[in-house]
DNA sequence: AATGGGTGTTGCACACAGTGCAACATGAAC
DNA sequence: GTTCATGTTGCACTGTGTGCAACACCCATT
């Protein structure tokens, strides 16, 4: 829409990559030299780039504090932590929370698990939308024309044999969760790892979050997680009535 | 420099304060609806803000996207890391990397304390830069002029009776780290909150991240934190050699 | 010191992208 | 149905962003 404007966050992933200088970025743009110059000095002014010793830009201070005032403002996930820690402090695993957004599935919180072995993963960080247990919740609820037509869009990468491998496979997986209300991965995107997941509803009965449980293999077998199940569904249902309650004619 | 890209980038701090809608933002911006809108459809095609339910605009998902990547190519906290987890598990408090950019000292790693009391703090998020351990280390480096023209323009918040209290006062705390080479933080933020710190240096010998160790004083006295030193030091030593190793030539 | 290549930076004239206005949609409230 | 509040579209104008070319700077190399 607005070309400038355009043409300045386009730098932005492009630097997310890595440091560059002032002709890469311009190269990269496809514009001149003193345009890229304006555009990086106009995002530097506002801290979003960083320009470091050799003169290469990379990201800037400003987009960690950006992101952290963003995570800080959704509600549920002000809601839903002390439930996360209190379910972390019976089972000991790791717990996550995840919300859908724009085709993207995301980490919002995680609270550690209190086992060595743990999984790698990090708030922010999209979640591997076509296996994970909370994805499959979020996007189990959305409006069948827009899941239909999310699920031909996607990649099916297969991580591992146990991975989703095309989009009819994931509408009917869909159908399912929807239809029990729970979500499992296991070893769908790393062999060893299995989460159980639940949905959190608004007061509309729309799925606006959900959270999972996750452990390796060599911790707890599949078959030990799945007896956690009914402990997520009963931390989820809670943290569904916090936030309907304090939000009765909010949407989100 | 850039009249649209400054407006646009002004719109993310606006929202990071909460959701706004198109009227507010062209308000707060003193811009004309039809300007904002097309700002804010450049912004929501690259995934910098999302549009919510109720047609309030919030900030998006690509931007913890962004602040991840940033933050996982900072070399000197993938080094740092296991020596950062080594420490914790050695002492059990809570460990934090920092490093200084643009007037802002912000953490980029965390180690969470294994006590079950814990302090608050996010990977992101800005250091208290007057009081802190790892800011004094951090800015104690810095060239001379940088550092007090810095230390004159700061504010300096009375967070607790022991914060400190002015430009004076701070140069003074600084050359004295700087003789020392190692910082602390005894109930200046919060307090009950102690830290003891350690720089780590690159090749050149410039300080290029700070390292603390914090703990409450319900858990350890300030003095029982103190003989942590030692080890404090040793572990900023190994990642600076380490650090240094790995890139004798590259700057940052 | 002097030369040269590789950078980043500045000033300027042109034109087109961004602007604000006013008219138009939309949808909620009553 | 009417009213109000809010988001959206089309359009003419001009001011902002553009690319160019000249310039400044750094550091190698001789």
């Amino acid at each position: 829409m607005s070309q400038t404007v355009d043409r300045a966050l386009s730098i932005l992933p492009l630097l997310a990559e890595g440091p560059a200088n002032l002709e890469q970025v311009a190269g990269r743009l496809g514009v001149h030299k003193s345009t890229a110059l304006r555009l990086l000095r106009t995002l530097h002014e506002h801290g979003m780039v960083y320009r470091q010793g050799d003169q290469r830009y990379r990201l800037g201070a400003r987009l960690f504090a950006l992101a952290q005032q963003a995570v800080e403002n959704l509600d549920v996930r002000e809601i839903a932590h002390p439930h996360l820690v209190e379910l972390n402090e019976k089972c000991g695993h790791t717990v996550h929370l995840a919300v859908y957004e724009e085709n993207e599935v995301l980490y919002i919180d995680k609270v550690e698990s209190r086992y060595p072995v743990r999984m790698y993963s990090r708030i922010g960080k999209p979640v591997a939308i076509t296996v994970a247990a909370v994805a499959k919740l979020l996007l189990a609820d959305l409006p069948e024309a827009e899941r239909r037509a999310l699920a031909e869009k996607l990649d099916y990468p297969l991580y591992t044999s146990r991975s989703t491998p095309n989009a009819t496979a994931f509408l009917a997986e869909l159908a399912k969760v929807r239809e029990q209300g729970w979500a499992t991965d296991l070893g769908g995107h790393e062999e060893s790892i299995n989460c159980v997941g639940a949905p959190i509803r608004g007061a509309d009965g729309r799925v606006v979050a959900a959270m999972s449980v996750s452990a390796p293999n060599v911790v707890v077998t599949a078959e030990e997680l799945l007896t956690l199940l009914p402990s997520v569904r009963r931390t989820a249902d809670a943290i569904s009535r916090e936030y309907s309650g304090n939000t009765p004619q909010k949407d989100q």
